[in-house]
Parts: structure tokens; sequence; C-alpha cells
DNA sequence: CTGAAAGCGCTTACAG
DNA sequence: CTGAAAGCGCTTACAG
């Protein structure tokens, strides 16, 4: 493997140039800018990790956060996965600037954006609200690297959009269905919102997966606006209207919906997304039965480590779009 | 953060000599020792893993691996996972001699150990058959790290078993068991053979999982001898005397034994171990319902970073059994 | 038993 | 636009 002081040796000129070429550093002269990229090119260069963490010791990388997460424990394992890399790499200078909201006001959102963007920033990470007004603050933003969060929304020069693929989410959501119904059955589901596109696409997802499953049938579809006290009503009204074999619950809101499941007579069973800690109890006792999750710690892993490789190595990830895998939580799984 | 300059300084001695200490190299006065430990923990040293990983380059490790793949595939994603990650460090040293066996005869595998054991190893990773002759070898062997790969056995000093919890297994198995179930039924088990405790651990696994859950029995246990042949026949004479609702394919084999299902006329749902290509092709069209696996690639992954973390860094794992998770896959599991 | 020196591969001021 | 030098934190011969 070929270093920059050979290939400095094999250009004629000194470590720095060719670290100011490699790096984009500019102030090149365009000729010897070619010769080194040749030569690096020609020998297959790649630069040695951790001779770049190493140097790079001293810098500095604030990365500011914003994120949807009051009120929905969703995100307590996202935030977790966050804080602990952030502490494995804070010798090499990561410092995050986290601001939490509630809800999805894209004015709140905006707020928060314009706030924390004055505060020299070396990063942006945000759970974006799709809607224009922040579309066009970020791309405002632009050269700032931008990674999307668990929700995405289209804008240039995104770094990255870190969280689950919404429509496997539904499909694997389907096949345990199918494997709880073997004699078929009526599914009802409850969503978040009909404007998250997320949401959306798991019921699509769930839809697609079920189609032509002998005696399945999907009979109701209602939204809780992710809040469990409007979840609790809605499914109790759904429980009483259809009286469905099964439960879907795509979104959040989860923990009303599943206490008004306990305190119906009915005995439809359970599925719901996302691993929280309250899921778990439910899963143990049995009063849901299948967990669909989406790997939040990872994702807030996954967050940081990316722009980790970002700042210090110069690495974008390979493909925009970060998936953490969709899985399915039995009583057993750890 | 605390460097070694700085413990050199404060202990007024030379890096060399801290360096010595602290990786245990011998060779230092025991005052000296006791006072470069003692500064060292006041401080909180950590030592930086990326400088070791510089300093490092030239060394030679060669890992010799032993492993009953013939025969399994099972092991091909093993084998990927340890190839790929010998590629990722392969600057810093790492090599690999692999001895592929198949079976599980105790002599074959101590003569491959032997043969293996000539060649100046740095460690020795194998799938140990549980017989006293390899593990009176092994703990001959001794000084040498050694990590048993995905089937354990006892003996002093073993760096890791790097593999799956098979209970639980078992137990996710019987949720899954369970949730297909919902109006009980009767279920019988194919394992590979009533000496591997691997097997014999998932069953009772099984079992507990399921214990007073409804209608649900276990009817019969048969062996396969982890071969496809053996299994087609078993599983013929299964389905013929027990007409189960339901086959819980514990170890290898599974092949054989869902072509039985096939061939025959019965109905009886299909859990399988292990993600091989032609368990996702049959889960796919529906021969078989879920597969329950153990995360080959990973386990040899995590079998060549470990090792590349003892080398390097000089890191143990934290505990002797790393498990790899048990995950459900179903037909839109990625 | 101990220390001074060189080196791993890269980056960062700094001087020109 | 360019290069020489020092430095990141550690290890490795080597000389004593």
């Amino acid at each position: 493997m070929i270093t920059i002081k050979q290939i400095a040796e094999l250009a004629g000129t000194s470590r720095g140039t060719v670290d100011r070429v490699l790096n984009r550093r500019g102030n090149v002269s365009p000729d010897i800018e070619k010769l080194v990229l040749k030569i690096a090119k020609e020998h297959n260069y790649r630069s040695n990790p951790f001779a770049k963490a190493l140097a790079k010791r001293g810098a500095k990388y604030t990365i500011g956060i914003i994120i949807n997460s009051i009120g929905n424990m969703f995100f307590d394992d996202v935030i977790v996965g966050i804080n602990e890399t952030v502490e494995k790499y804070k010798e090499y200078g990561l410092e995050v600037l986290i601001r939490e909201i509630k809800g999805y006001d894209e004015n709140e959102q905006l707020e928060a954006l314009v706030e924390l963007s004055a505060h020299n920033l070396s990063a942006l990470v945000i759970t974006p609200i799709d809607h224009p007004l922040i579309e066009k603050k970020l791309a405002a933003l632009s050269p700032l690297p931008i990674v999307a969060l668990n929700s995405d929304i289209h804008f240039d020069r995104k770094l990255a959009f870190i969280g689950c693929d919404y429509y496997n989410s539904g499909g694997l959501s389907g096949d345990i269905a199918e494997l709880m119904l073997p004699n078929g059955g009526d599914i009802s589901i409850i969503t978040g919102s009909f404007h998250m596109l997320g949401h959306n696409e798991r019921i699509r997802g769930f839809k697609d997966a079920l189609k032509n499953k002998g005696n399945i049938r999907i009979v109701s579809t209602d939204a809780n606006d992710d809040d469990n006290e409007i979840s609790y009503s809605a499914t109790a009204a759904v429980l009483e209207r259809y009286n469905p074999d099964l439960l879907y619950f795509c979104a959040a809101g989860t923990e009303g919906g599943v206490r008004a499941v306990k305190d119906s007579s009915s005995s439809a069973r359970v599925i719901v997304v996302d691993d929280i800690k309250p899921m778990r109890d439910y899963l143990a006792d049995g009063s849901i039965n299948a967990i669909i999750t989406q790997q939040p710690y990872c994702q807030g892993e996954l967050t940081i480590e990316t722009l980790y490789q970002y700042f210090v190595y110069g690495y974008s990830p390979d493909q925009v779009n970060c998936y953490t895998e969709n899985q399915v939580r039995l009583r057993h799984s750890k």
C-alpha cells in the first residue's frame, strides 16, 4: 500500500502538497495536482484512517441536532445511541447540541433551526417535518453537511438519510400477521397521521404483503396523531365497531392503544411498531404479540458514526439512504 | 486524557519503560512498575487505539482456523465474514490459514489441529467437537489464544466462545410456534444429534417456551445426523406417523427435511434454523414459514475482530461468551 | 533493568 | 503556490 510520502517522492514534490491535492485543500498548481492524482490512482492509494485520526487530534466538531422526541419514547434509544457514540469519539473533538421539540409544527421546528444554525456548527442532524418551509431552510444551509434522521425530506446535497425502509417495515408486519392468522381474519390498522409519508408507506407495504392471502381482510384504518389519549379512544371505537381479529399499530401512540385493547372485551391480537419499554412489558405479559422494530439505538449510533467518518476521514456514505434493518421482536428476543 | 509521555514525565522515567509496564513486557523494576501503574490508574489512562494500530504496522499475525464446514451451508456465511474482515485488516498483518473438515469425527479434527499447530500461529479458531481428546489438545496449546466458534468446549484460558445462545434460540422458536398455533396443535421436532449440546439446548428452550401454552403439544423428537438424506426419510416417517401441525427443525439437514414435507400431502407448517440460501427460497415460495437465524456472517466477523483487538490493542473480550443475536426471519426480512 | 531515537502515516501551522 | 518541520500517541530495535 502506497503512502503520501511515497507519492510525494514519485511526484517530486512535498508531502504537504500531496496532502493538499488528496484532500482538496486548494492552492496547488494544476500540473502537480494532475500528476499526484494520477500516481495515487495508479497505485490505488487509500489513506490510512488511523494515521488520519491520530493527526486530527485537537480539532473541534460541533453537531447540532433537532429531534422531535418530546412525548415520543421511540427516540429515547436514538438519543442514547447518539450520546454514547459521541462519548466514544469525544477525544476526537465531537460534541453535540441537542434541541428536543414536541409535535410536528413546522414553525416551531424552523425556529429551532434558525436558533441552532447560529452556533457555528460543523454539521446538522434533523428529524425533518416534510414541509416547504423546512425544505427551503435546509437547502439554504446547504454547504453544511446535513443528516435527515428517522424521517426524510428532499433537498440537494443531503449527506444522508438514516432511518428505516418504511415500506419494508409494513411488509414484515404483513408477514407476521399472515403467520398469526392461518385461517384468515379481519385486521384494523391504527396509524399516526395520513400526512406522514413513513406511516403511509408502512400501510402500503402491509397491504401489499397481504394481498391475495386467503381470507385476510383489512377492515379499517384510523389515525391517532401519535397521541396516546387519542389512540385510546380511536382504538376503543374500532374494537367496538369492527371487532377485528388483529390490530396493527403502525406508528406511535401504541401505549394508549394497547390500553384500550386491555380495557375492552376484545380478544384481538396485536402487532405494534417500535420497541419501547411499555411494549416490552406488554409482550412479556401477552397483551401484545409482536413488535416490529427499526433499531433506534443503531440509528443514533450510525448518525454520529457517519459524521465522524465524514469529519475525520472525509468519507461520505456510499448511499444517501442508510437503512437500519426492520426486525421482528418476540418474547425471547434480546 | 493522559498519554504515555505524560505518565513518563510524572514518573520520572522514559516512555519505553512506561510502555513495558502498561503492556506487561517485563524487565521493569518493581518500584517503577508500581509507580507507573498508580499514575496510570489515578489519571484513568486509556491507550489510544489509533496510535497503537499505527505503531504496530509491519507485525504479522497468522490465525489458524479449523472449521467443520464441508457439507454444511450454514458455514458459508461464517467464512465470508472471516475473509472479509481479514481483508479489512490485512494491512495490519492479519492472515488466515483455514482447514475445512467434514463431519464430527474427533480424530480427524485432532489431526487437523496437530498439523495446523505446527505453523507458528498467533491464534487458533476452532469449531470444536466436544470430546476429551480435543479438550486435552486445546489445553496443551494453551498459551496460544484460542477461540471456540459456533460450538463450545470447556478448557482453561479460552479467549472467547463466539456463537449463539442455543437455549434462547429454542425459546424464540417457541415464541413463533405459539404465534402460529393460536388454537393449539401438535409439533414434531427434528434435531441433528442428541449428542450435540447446542441442539439439546435448543430443544430445552423450545419446550420451556411452550410450557403451559394452551393446546400445544410436542408429539415427537427425532434426529437426522445433520444429513439431508437421513433428514428426508426421518421427516417423511414423522409426517406419516404423527401428522403434526408444525415441524421444528432445530439443526442442519433442513433442505432434505423440507423436501420431505413438500413431497408429502401434509399441510404442516415449518420453522427452521439457519438462514441458508435454499431456506430463503422456501420462505419466498411458502414451503416454510419462518427461519431462526444466529447471524453467521457476524460470527465470522466477530471472530476476526476479536483477534484483531487482542493482537493490536491487547484487549480481551469483556465476556468469554460472545453471543450473536437470534433473530426471526420472515419473507420481507432483509 | 533503562532510555534515547527513529518510525508508523498523516495534518497543521509557518515561512517563503 | 510550495516545502520543511513538528506533532498526534504509541512501539520497536538498539545500546548500555
